[in-house]
Order: C-alpha cells, then structure tokens, then sequence
DNA sequence: CAATCTCAGTTGACCCGTCAAGTCAATCCA
DNA sequence: TGGATTGACTTGACGGGTCAACTGAGATTG
C-alpha cells in the first residue's frame, strides 16, 4: 500500500512528517514559555544549570560543558556570560591549566536550579510523557535513537563543536 | 517498575526524554542545513514557497499563508520581504480588499520549489522515515498527535498569531 | 629558550526572530 | 458624513545565534 521513498511523499508518510514537523515546531516554544514566564529562564540556560548542579563542586569546563549541552562554544559563552551576569555561574581559568575556562554554580545558581526544576519536570510529564501509553514512550525513545543516529551517520554532520574548524 | 510522574523523572522517562530532546535538538538544523546547502532556502523560506506553490494561481493571503507557516506575521512578513529581494514573490494590495496583502510565487520563485523538493524529501527520508519499520512510522504519527494535542490543550498556547493582542 | 603551533574561549559583524508600536484600508456608528 | 474602531500587515528596537577573526596559555621544536 505503499510507494517507493523518493521524490515525492506518500500520504501517509506525508502525514508522519507533518505531525512531527509541528511537534519540531511547537514543543521547543512551549518548553521555554513555561521557564521563562516561571523562572525568567531559557531552555537552554536551564540546560545549563543543570549540568552544573550535577557536576562535582558544581564546576566544569566550558568545553565539557558545552558537550552537555550539546552547544557551539561561542553559543555557550555568551549564554554563560548572561548567567554571570545574574550571578547565578562564575567563570575562573583552570589553576592547573589556565588555557581551560571552568565555570561553576554559585549558591543562588544552586538555588535557581531547585526552584525551576520541579515546573519544568511537571511541564515535560504533561506535554510529552503523560499523553503517551507505557508502550508508546517506549517506542518514542528507539524512534529518537534511530533518527539520532541517522543524523549522526549522515554525512559526519553534528552539532558544531564551535566555530574553528576549517578543515 | 515505575514512580508517579511529577517531580522527578524516573530512570525510564528521563531516557525517553532525553533522546527526544535531542532529535529536537539535531534535527531542525539537518534538515536546515541541506535546504542551505543544496538551495540557498532555510527549512521555514522553503515551506513559505512549498505553500504558495500549492495555491491557486500561487496566491495566498500574508495572513492566510501564515496559517499553513504556522507563523507569527511579522517573521511572515520579514521572511517573505527576503523571497522577493531574490525575486521569488511578489506582494501586492488584494484589488478586491486592500487591507489584504496578497503573496504569489513568481515563476522563478515555482521554478525554485520544483528544483529544491526532491533534495529536501529525500533528506527527511534518510533521516527520519527510512530509519524506522513500519509500525514506528504510525506510531510516531500517533505520538506527534498526541503531543500536538497537549500542547494546544495545555493553556489555550498555541504559535504566536502576530505581536498585538493584549490579554 | 625563542619561534611556532595548537587549542579553548571570546568577540565583532551580521542575520533572524520577537515584541510593541506604527500605518492604513474598510467598517461602524452618532 | 466624519471620528473612532478593527484588523492586516509592517517596522524599529532589541535579544540571542552563527561564523570568522582574534587572544592568550601551554606544548613543540630547532
């Protein structure tokens, strides 16, 4: 019942991809209107935090972290300096190897973290885990992987590692 | 062999979340990529051109267009001032109601669709159909259903219809 | 022990998106 | 008929992202 995966779609393919493109669409939005209306922060900065808050001493190196949060260094830098800029992250260079930056959580970072986390868990559980059936999430997290791991294959494409790199 | 859904994630969602953050991560800029890369057209541009080509007469209204964009109007509006800098729509006053604005591909503009669609189909092929069997396939339309839903159900949110509206 | 290289991180220029404030045509009353 | 209103865009100011320099610390080498 159904066609070659070619040049054109068919209809039910067609309608696969449009059902995710909206979700591409809408959830990344939906995601951060919550922690920015409940605690004035991105997704991404969150994103930030967290990593931090489970790291040891609450401190990592930006290029670690920016593997975390699977960000370009210069992307990360500026979205670190914002942080600073609220106190909630300090930056050092590494005593043991100063061309390394750490950054680290500070208490009110720590404190920020805890205070956005419970929303934004509840937020998740509502639009993505708590519609899905037991079998259905299970099968979302496979999905997922393959088509990571599609990206992944396709032709050495990933997330840009920064901006250098010419070649 | 799992806890209520609320403040923390268990083992098992935090999985499923997880690889679904990334997909949302990845995926959007792949499939920009290949769009810049093979047609000098973001994903959005080409989506603006795919609709207009779909239209009677490859005419749609700004604001109906922005509907099918799922758009605010005013990145519509900066998108669709791009697309003819580079001569591929035209607006003009709707004769018949001039607080309308009507967009219409040019030819070069259709000829531009015709010549980026197979590149783009396959691409999201590759990346996302052929990974998965069959079932996955309508699972995952049933998912991306599911969340939609959520989403739209969460608080009346729903894509941004322009900048004004108080309230 | 310099000259060079490498690599982490930062930053300037620019692009694109959002928000809020215009603009302007049509319509609605008074 | 003319002054407010509504609705469809458009646009200025601004935030945040990317790319391509740039900076500066440590390793390498002659």
């Amino acid at each position: 019942m159904s066609e070659p995966r070619d040049t054109a779609f068919t209809g039910e393919d067609l309608e696969t991809w449009a059902a995710l493109a909206t979700v591409l669409e809408w959830l990344p939005p939906a995601l951060d209107a919550q922690l920015l209306r409940d605690a004035e922060l991105t997704h991404f900065e969150y994103g930030i935090l967290f990593a931090l808050a489970d790291a040891p001493d609450g401190t990592l190196r930006m290029s670690v972290l920016a593997g975390f949060a699977n960000s370009s260094l210069s992307r990360l830098s500026r979205a670190v300096a914002r942080l600073e800029k609220r106190q909630w992250v300090r930056r050092a260079p590494d005593a043991a190897d100063g061309r390394y930056t750490l950054a680290s959580l500070t208490s009110a970072g720590r404190a920020k973290v805890q205070q956005a986390t419970p929303g934004h868990v509840r937020t998740v559980n509502r639009l993505v885990l708590e519609p899905l059936t037991r079998p259905q999430a299970r099968q979302l997290r496979e999905i997922s992987r393959r088509i990571m791991r599609a990206i992944r294959d396709d032709d050495g494409w990933s997330p840009g590692t920064g901006s250098g790199s010419a070649r």
